[in-house]
DNA sequence: AGTGGCTACTTACCGATGGAGAGTGATCAG
DNA sequence: CTGATCACTCTCCATCGGTAAGTAGCCACT
């Protein structure tokens, strides 16, 4: 785990419940909605390019994918490689970091699709039942 | 508009890749920032009073707390009761379906723990690198 | 010569969302 | 009749996310 020698502590007291601690802002920002989506894209098909990866992920816009991908690169999390041509070319993939990421994030995306149905049904029961209340 | 077969209907397919898609909704919900660090509390400590959780959850605002807390409760993720007392009191603990969760959001929340040092050295070397371009 | 297209972004604008903090209602201790 | 308790609820403001248009460099077509 001791990667980083000039760096902070190796772990002692990180917890994501205390305020302002790094490890909060790290779990806010791996299981946000876009991060999540780019890193399954990227773990699942490999390497991408920007255009190919809006299209997959439908309905993100151009600022977001841009701005995930740059957070996900600050982070050490995708690889941004860039070829210089014309047209530009730029392909994104994952870092080794990114690919341990990648069983968490597959497990908790399948969870929501396999009890989105379950979710839906308590929807509609707590609707119906917030309207007899009211 | 509630038909039983659009809602029992298993999974066939539902995909987060997909734009509109219930279980991207889902699947940010989830993924939420308060909704990561509620679930996993009450998975820790089980049931738990509205002032005890705002005070482990250190640096949640009441309005943010209520709002997180009613969403899981109409996704059948939490389970809230009410003792008519006064001054009142309110117990909130995980529902079967939000204790299906409980291993999914560990393992994320446990990934952000162990990779914190990797991912903040990530920046460190992200941000020395973009000092040099600029 | 000029127009448009390709690719990967930026930028400007605006409505939606999140946070800080004060207010609310019911009841009892003093 | 004032203050304390508990779980909210409301208001105000800053930040965030979405939409759409602009940018840069080179090429093909007219």
């Amino acid at each position: 785990m001791a990667t980083a020698e000039n760096v902070t502590e190796p772990m002692a007291s990180w917890d994501p419940y205390t305020r302002g601690c790094p490890s909060r802002d790290l779990l806010d920002q791996i299981g946000s909605k876009w991060a999540v989506l780019v890193l399954g894209e990227l773990g699942k098909h490999g390497a991408c390019r920007f255009t190919r990866l809006r299209q997959r992920l439908a309905g993100v816009s151009e600022k977001m994918l841009t701005q995930t991908l740059r957070t996900l690169e600050r982070d050490g999390l995708v690889r941004r490689t860039v070829y210089p041509e014309v047209p530009p070319h730029v392909e994104y993939d994952l870092t080794p970091l990114g690919q341990t990421l990648r069983g968490p994030l597959r497990v908790l995306t399948q969870w929501s699709v396999e009890h989105v149905g379950e979710v839906l049904a308590a929807r509609q029961e707590y609707d119906v039942r917030a309207e007899g209340t009211a």
